[in-house]
DNA sequence: GTGAAAGCGCTAACAA
DNA sequence: TTGTTAGCGCTTTCAC
């Protein structure tokens, strides 16, 4: 097949019978008006020659790339792409950018990875504006925030807050209130031993969701029970581990709260399996909302997180300061989040 | 913050004290060589003055991106990001992509949409290659890869390979005979009645997976009783419909196998709240060995099939292509699949 | 082994 | 309203 020469700028201008300026500016609606003759004529040239600019030469003349990089500073590295937790978010995200027209570049990295490959991206000049996704509290993120800041690439933080220090915008949304609803859902029921299953702790969810947990616990004057609150990371096996481990106090737990859906699946297959009948002998309730929360039997009661939300505000925050050029002022928008009783609590 | 003056080439000339184009021999390792001491004296000059090369200048000239399009056409324009199906094969070939220097450009599309914007970006000149995932079996996807064709970028298809004519390379897994396995499996167990819960017809999966179970079927001289074959999207309200349908004939199942753990799930969830045991009283096969197949209770036997590798090869195959320039040979990889046998039949 | 310089395709300032 | 042209930052040919 012949590698066809690319049609330019040029081709239109001789064909139209006009300056390549002009051109420019039809496409362009600007900066300049055009008249409606020229304007005529180029378009016309333009469909006949199927011209269609490129992207890096106006790139690197305007600097206007319009894309957008998602950077996912997860635990794994792919976590963006294989939970049903991100992707709500990129789904929301996904469709403002693409309407204004925006391309998305993926860009996962490990939670310990290296920041030299990153700093490369981020210095290349190719990005218009960054969402990212961060999951430990400052100063944890300090460097990686910095060398965005550096750049001044309009950037937004989503699920975790950047330090103040860098005066970027978030979207985040409330850990604490959600696991307190969840808590004091369970204790309004009459439940007084409640475990927790916890997240990985270097995740700022993991601790917000243990800080609602005994919250809740003390506003209604239940003590806190170390033994009741379960380490682990994010793994089903961790969650199973810690229905042994719950199940074998000398005074078990009537209800467990998980901080995570997934956690808490996990903990109903095991009760499952041990013969435990939910929400009879033992409740459960989740955290995140997932797309399989209502699908599981008893459908899972969890707190329901505004995922799709979250990610069209961030692209709209970015977009808005693209567009703008000014220096908004940073905002930090908290989403809220609500408890859905479901079956298995 | 001051938007410091971006540092060029010219600057680390000026620095070190030698031409640009030594600069550039240094960066690229060619196509000249240079002295040790230039060399020294240029990555030096780079360190201290914190440069990075602009990835557009150097795309226009060098007529090199980096940047790899994943284009995904499937039924809701974002199944890409939400189905625990598609996550290994992005995190397979995001694994390749990245450790090759190559950005990965998600542009996800919906079945019907138009080509509008998609020739904007394939036209643009931002792509080094382009992985593309179909659903559909040839003609409709003609159009689409017609218009990648004539832009000459390496492309490979997944999941469902292009037609002929465009010479493409695939990579795609064997649907007729996982379908096969699996209701081969369900005979050899002494089911005569066999349910089979559909998958939307636009898919080739779809199509393919009940191919397979009429072929079981008829080489074991069961015939094909077309009550037991329930019509469906991949929904999980199309699942439970399914199952009332066929439990509600007079001869109902013995078993049903799913076209995906999707629906085998929703399935068994439907037949757990009638009061069945699984698989004592309905034995349920799924299809695409999802994460969460291992999980649930009791544990789903299904087809696996090698996503992450499917992202794997696809991955090596486009940057094969780019980096040999040379148009290899399309070839079209059919990755083995095997059901794996668990607890639900 | 190195420097000078052309030019990738585009935008927009300047001039008319 | 339009044409001319300087560059954006880089790679690579040509000349030394």
């Amino acid at each position: 097949m012949t590698p066809k020469k690319r049609v330019t700028h040029q081709d239109v201008a001789r064909l139209a019978g006009v300056s390549t300026a002009v051109v420019s500016y039809v496409i362009n609606n600007g900066p300049r008006s055009t008249s409606p003759k020229a304007r005529e004529r180029v378009l016309r040239a333009i469909k006949e020659l199927d011209y269609h600019p490129n992207a890096f030469a106006r790139a690197l003349r305007a600097n206007r790339t319009n894309t957008i990089a998602v950077i996912d500073k997860d635990h794994y590295g792919h976590t963006v792409f294989s939970t049903p937790y991100t992707a709500p978010i990129l789904t929301g995200m996904a469709a403002q950018f693409k309407a204004q027209g925006y391309y998305i570049l993926v860009y996962p990295m490990n939670l310990d990875e290296d920041l030299h490959d990153v700093e490369t991206l981020l210095r290349s000049g190719r990005l218009d504006g960054i969402v990212v996704r961060l999951v430990e509290e400052p100063p944890a993120t300090n460097e990686l925030l910095e060398l965005i800041r550096a750049t001044s690439i309009p950037c937004v933080c989503i699920e975790v807050p950047g330090a103040p220090q860098f005066g970027f915008s978030a979207v985040t949304y409330d850990n604490v209130s959600g696991a307190y609803q969840a808590t004091r859902y369970l204790l309004q029921q009459g439940h007084q031993r409640i475990g927790h299953i916890a997240g990985d702790r270097r995740y700022m969810t993991a601790l917000h969701r243990l800080e609602g947990y005994k919250r809740a616990l003390a506003d209604y004057h239940v003590p806190v029970d170390e033994r009741l609150i379960a380490e682990g990371d994010w793994s089903t096996p961790t969650a199973q581990a810690s229905v042994a481990q719950l199940l074998s106090l000398a005074d078990p737990p009537t209800a467990i709260f998980a901080a995570s859906d997934r956690l808490a699946i996990a903990a109903l297959e095991e009760l499952r399996s041990r013969h435990y009948r939910i929400p009879e002998d033992i409740a459960v309730i989740g955290f995140d909302d997932i797309e399989l929360a209502h699908l599981i039997a008893p459908p899972l009661t969890t707190v329901h997180i505004p995922l799709y939300e979250i990610g069209q505000r961030a692209a709209e925050l970015v977009l808005g300061m693209i567009q703008s050029e000014q220096g908004e002022a940073a905002r930090t928008d908290v989403l809220p989040v609500e408890l859905v009783r479901r079956g298995s609590a």
